[in-house]
DNA sequence: ACCTGAACACCGTTCAAGT
DNA sequence: ACCTGAACACCGTTCAAGT
């Protein structure tokens, strides 16, 4: 039984299968293409190697986004639902988040999101240089914040050993004070105080031009 | 010659060397024992395995912040020295910086940069679960910044096809417009631009107790 | 054009043996 | 206590051979 034929979409599908179900260092060709009853080496001729696989895989999750932007909408809140579909990937897909967000993706795959993000900005009165700068500003702090949910982000505010008996209050008073606070996180409640601030900081932003239509 | 004993001290710095050198692909275990005229297993007696020896080089990485943090400074300057003081990884360390955001650090070396950032919110008026807002939605740009910065994250603004003529103006016209501005970054100013937004959001702040000294 | 097994140069880690 | 080589079960990828 030929089953179905090998294909690039079914390699990704698969990879991104495994990756969500056992984690990124699980994936390995081998295991992928064992997943697939194929040899290891039929993979390579749909995919020239690992590297470019993992790429591929970054694409596709970056595709699954739906990007669903009403160019009518005021500006805030096309920029709220545009950062909300990006947040979505770390729900979607949390096992392949550190993938999307750490490399660097050389398609369209990449530019879509982009453009609307530019577009959403000068309607809300960001031209050239200061669009940009919004743009990148917003991005660091939606990667920042996917990184933190998908559980890969620092030393901070982790749940173990903060639990106030487990820190030196002599040598962390206001870390053992909030350590309830620290250990607990709601992750859609902080991700959306940050991009209200953000906002809100935009409104105030004084190289803004006002109502521009 | 026995040369220097093995320490747990001097092989978290070939691995530190080494990433540096040749990024963190290039670190395996075989090579770092080559690197210091040992067998593999004699790492072994050191730390416990791969994983463990990664998280003591990201912890010590961390450790190498300089945080002079200054209690008497307004709450403000404070801040951006502490963020600054982050931003210092992705300079001194810009191949381990990946390293140190993307694992959870369960030591007392996050706890200590945490421990500054409170005490410098609670000087600007913010208690409780505010501050640990606050400190969340600052950790998220730094860390956000940090990855844009060392290159390893995504799509957007990266240098190459984004050339003007390398991407379809007709599909994306506001990409192609800003194309030169897209592709060139000046991180430090970035960097600066966010970290004043986000500061002056913070003023702005509705719940903020005025006036704590 | 697509698939494949054998082979090569690597991995991390266990174990038993040394000092 | 510290070091070590051999061994095991894995890697990614090249190559030559098949269809």
């Amino acid at each position: 039984m030929p089953s179905e034929p090998l294909t690039r979409g079914r390699i990704v599908a698969a990879a991104v299968g495994l990756i969500e179900r056992e984690g990124a260092d699980a994936v390995s060709m081998r295991r992928i293409a064992a997943e697939l009853g194929v040899g290891v080496m039929s993979l390579y001729n749909h995919v020239p190697n690992k590297d470019a696989l993992l790429g591929a895989v970054a694409e596709t999750v970056l595709n699954q986004i739906e990007f669903t932007d009403d160019p009518g909408a005021h500006w805030s809140d096309r920029v709220r639902a545009q950062a909300r579909a990006f947040r979505q990937i770390a729900h979607d897909y949390p096992r392949c988040t550190m993938l999307v967000v750490g490399r660097q993706l050389h398609s369209t795959a990449g530019l879509l999101p982009v453009e609307r993000a530019l577009a959403t900005l000068r309607g809300a009165g960001f031209e050239g240089a200061d669009a940009v700068r919004m743009l990148r500003m917003f991005i660091a702090y939606v990667v920042g914040s996917l990184l933190r949910e998908v559980g890969l982000t620092p030393a901070f505010a982790q749940a173990r050993p903060l639990t106030a008996q487990g820190v030196d209050a002599e040598l962390f008073p206001e870390v053992s004070s909030l350590a309830g606070l620290l250990s607990a996180c709601d992750h859609e409640a902080e991700f959306e105080f940050g991009l209200e601030l953000l906002i809100k900081a935009m409104e105030a932003y004084e190289g803004r031009r006002e109502g521009t239509r």
